[in-house]
DNA sequence: ATAATCAAAATTGTATACAAAATACAATCG
DNA sequence: CGATTGTATTTTGTATACAATTTTGATTAT
């Protein structure tokens, strides 16, 4: 073999990009809030490049609906109403089904092993007494990336992924309770069973009592910050 | 010349907006092919533009994963293998027995009658003797509408509808063979039916097949085009 | 005060310019 | 020949320029 020079992809990435991914955490974190206003000249000085790769951004977040344009008269961070989010999360909870029942079908036995230990990682740290909501939620996260990449179904795996990040600034509020966490621990385990059964119906049934509680979190936390700036 | 774009100078759209829904209707209706280099001064020149609208534009269509960038090297039409097609219709499946039992839940009185109309023009047309193979996918098209409007879920609406045009190369293919009218007659019958008797399990067995028997249709389409360049 | 008007400033839309990278291809070496 | 290097050409990435439109804010009339 010859020589393996190995430099670093990561290294130069076109600016568009680099400029997207930053607005779209931005957003999805919340830290630009919806209804702010995207001004092309500004962003470019603030990234240090200029309007070109803003716009070219703007325009990708547009097409996933994150901003919204409106002709000559520049972009706003798309709000979302309680009614939007009821949306995704209606949509969100068929498409964890199917990956359910998908991965009943598909999971390998390592993935399985792999999903049994995400379930015992996730209960060792619910249980911790430090209780890192940070480890609890990556757990979270690992368990749920398992289920995904067992559908084998690439475009099922983005469109959950994508529709999981719109539902980002309402993640980590439902761990803050610990009080669930019990609930929770054996729903996973429950989700874990059937799939290891390969039992479609009893996966679906557990996949959607464990999203319907995670909706009910959300929309309670939508609730208490209503009241703020709307528009379109 | 291969493509000549051609655009409307009397209504006024923004550039990029025009570009991009004429590269989209191009990429679907298949008149650009997969693995086709979008090279940008050549479709600057032929839309009679600058290139900047026609960046923006190619990134919208990447958005929307019906072009592949490669940084530096441009832009490719997405290839479609059957592996995503099969990935495609297996989430569009889901979303569409989604839809149909949302629909049983929150269709109006009105939106039903329109429904049985809809299903009595298919019929209609598909049992005319001129049998216009235009006339009737429109009116598969518009029953399709009527359910997925009932959904009252707007997220819903829009991500199937950018399934179904994902699928929109194949669409009218399983509508040649005339030997299937009845049989979906029937099935939109029994849509109707389930979804007026408020009878979400019905409407989703019903529904669940209708696809199923497009999915076939549409999975053959592929076999027979197989073979065709591929590439990534 | 409130509303209407209109120029100045700011902002977006589009085109172009130039640099960096990739590609094509001829010349060279083995 | 085939592989390799070097160079011209093409194409993309980014910045900038200028026109068109919208926003701002002062000014005036009601």
């Amino acid at each position: 073999m010859k020589h393996d020079f190995k430099l670093d992809p990561n290294i130069y990435l076109p600016l568009h990009e680099v400029v997207f991914n930053t607005l779209r955490r931005a957003i999805l974190t919340g830290e630009l809030d919806p209804g702010e206003r995207l001004m092309e000249i500004h962003l470019a000085t603030q990234f240090g490049v200029s309007r070109t790769p803003v716009r070219e951004a703007i325009r990708m977040l547009e097409q996933e609906g994150l901003v919204t344009l409106r002709p000559s008269r520049g972009a706003v961070v798309s709000s979302i109403s309680a009614e939007s989010v009821k949306d995704v999360l209606e949509v969100r909870r068929a498409m964890d089904v199917l990956c359910a029942q998908l991965a009943c079908k598909r999971i390998t036995p390592e993935a399985l092993d792999a999903l049994k230990a995400a379930c015992d990682e996730f209960k060792k740290a619910a249980e911790a007494p430090d209780k890192a909501i940070t480890t609890i939620a990556a757990c979270d996260v690992a368990l749920h990336d398992i289920i995904l990449e067992a559908t084998g179904n690439r475009r099922l795996k983005q469109m959950v992924n994508n529709l999981s990040e719109q539902m980002y600034r309402y993640r980590f509020e439902y761990l803050k309770d610990s009080d669930i966490y019990g609930q929770l621990i054996a729903e996973h385990s429950a989700i874990y069973e059937a799939i290891a059964a390969r039992d479609e119906d009893a996966a679906a049934e557990a996949c959607g009592i464990h999203i319907d509680n995670q909706e009910d979190a959300i929309m309670k936390q939508i609730a208490l910050s209503a009241g703020s700036p709307a528009d379109q």
